[in-house]
RNA sequence: GCGGCUAUAGUUCAGUGGCAGAACGCCGCUCUGUGGCAGCGGAUGUCGUGGGUUCGAACCCCACUAGCCGCCCCA
């Protein structure tokens, strides 16, 4: 029979990998609170015509990339609905936030979200068809203050914040502004037609982008076209004045948090509710993702609430992908330093195996971590066992059990003491 | 979805038509209460899966699957 694996472009974490997952998960936890997010927790699926009309019908992910299924209708007549699989999380949140009357409180709404979502993309490091993203959402009615260049630039300082807490070095922060709902189009008019008499001295990625999608002509790395491509319109040039605005508030308010960032004019990101800025965390070759360098990208979607039917409610939010990150941190630390336990206890002989799992019970119970060995092991299978799990080990055998004095010995110092069972845990914690 | 590379022991890999290998790791013994070193011994396995060519296939051919790299796109 042959062996059942686990789908393509899906894994298994393990131990002690999850520990470092755990890690993560924590801090963000921890950093996110002291911004004042509450934790969401939206259903793994959705109505498909949610993410049709929240990311947008033309964009790759819901052209190509979902996993899309009717459901079971109740009756032979009906007609199940089209579910998906959610492919991110922000349409759930907004759908979440109109749903439940959120903005009837009249405050910013602060939200994060741990979880999985899924793409059917072809699998490479760092790009699964589940992956794990953490993000975060801030949005409201224009009265909270959501539109608010602040809002931004405490986003990107709580992200950095989050980056340097968890160690990850040489991020790098791009940051543009994709102007407003009616910037873009004009701007997209003004590239096509820029485009226009140029486009067939360019490589053939770019005279494809140049029809289906102009803004993805910014995003080409053929040398021979930077010229040509830096020839073309600037978004810059087709802002608003209140977006032109906005984005030098939020400029100046990251250069007063200090966090370092860099303009990208040609910075165009994919799902169709972006408005104004936008932005992406990238990490330098090396750290572990190859090509798929982008850590985390986010931006504002101020039009979003209303595409889904529900009030104006601007917003910003960003997404994490956790499984990069991890990545990263792996390739930046090196071979993390394994986490051991704190003793393992070795009994001498099966007929000590009660008295030591009793012996275990205590320390736990004093919170120490503790694994038991087995009496019939041979003390020299007790000592390799132990040393690869523990930073120390205690013989319990004739002796110590009839002395009421337990041998310890602590591998990183090579040595070994006699510690009056009743003194035990403290000399352990200590 | 497209292109390329790869798939052999737990791991890293060698083996390019003729007995399935090395290193590390693992297990046992030397050594019944003192490991890490050493010596000796042992097990490593549907050679990714399924077909084909051949007297004979890990090796050549085809298909499939999976991983990696690049593209597309994105986290």
């Amino acid at each position: 029979m042959a062996t059942l694996k686990a789908v393509r472009g899906t894994r298994d974490l393990l131990p002690p990998e999850t520990a470092l997952w755990n890690r993560v998960e924590a801090t963000a936890r921890a950093v996110f609170a002291r911004y004042g997010f509450g934790e969401i927790r939206t259903p793994i699926f959705e109505t498909t015509e949610l993410f049709a009309r929240g990311v947008g019908e033309e964009t790759d992910i819901v052209s190509k990339e979902m996993y899309t299924w009717e459901d079971r209708g109740r009756a032979d007549s009906d007609k199940g609905q089209s579910l998906t699989l959610r492919p991110e999380n922000t349409a759930g949140v907004v759908r979440a936030y109109i749903e439940h009357g959120l903005a009837d409180s009249g405050l910013l709404q602060k939200l994060f979200y741990i979880g999985p979502q899924f793409r059917r993309e072809r699998p490479q490091r760092g790009r699964y068809r589940q992956f794990w993203q953490i993000g975060a959402e801030v949005l409201g009615p224009a009265w909270s203050g959501s539109d608010s260049a602040l809002r931004d630039a405490e986003v990107l300082e709580m992200l950095a914040t989050f980056l340097d807490e968890l160690g990850v070095k040489g991020w790098r922060l791009a940051l543009n502004s994709v102007g407003s709902s009616t910037d873009r189009p004009r701007y997209v008019e003004a590239l096509k037609a820029a485009l226009a008499p140029v486009k067939a001295g360019m490589c053939e990625n770019c005279q494809r982008r140049a029809e289906t999608n102009p803004l993805r002509v910014l995003d080409c790395k053929e040398a021979e076209d930077q010229a040509t491509i830096d020839a073309l319109p600037k978004i810059a040039d087709y802002l608003d004045d209140a977006s032109r605005e906005h984005f030098a508030l939020v400029k100046a308010a990251l250069d007063a948090c200090g966090v370092a960032y860099v303009v990208e004019p040609r910075l165009v990101r994919g799902l169709d509710y972006y408005t104004r800025t936008t932005f992406e965390f990238t990490v330098p070759d090396g750290s572990g993702l190859g090509t798929q360098n982008a850590l985390l990208g986010g931006g504002r979607y101020d039009g979003l609430s209303e595409m889904l039917g529900g009030p104006k409610a601007p917003g910003i939010g960003f997404a994490i992908g956790e499984d990069r990150l991890i990545l990263t941190l792996q390739a930046q630390a090196g071979e993390a330093a394994e986490k051991k336990l704190d003793v393992f206890i070795a009994p001498m002989g099966v007929a000590r195996n009660a008295e030591a799992l009793r012996l275990a019970q205590e320390l736990r119970r004093a919170g120490l971590s503790v694994e038991v060995g087995d009496g019939f092991f041979r003390l020299k299978k007790s000592f390799e066992a132990a040393d690869k799990l523990a930073r120390r080990m205690i013989i319990l055998g004739e002796d110590e059990v009839a002395s009421g004095i337990l041998t310890v010995k602590d591998f990183a110092a090579g040595e070994q003491t006699k510690v009056p069972r009743s003194e035990l845990a403290a000399v352990l914690r200590g």
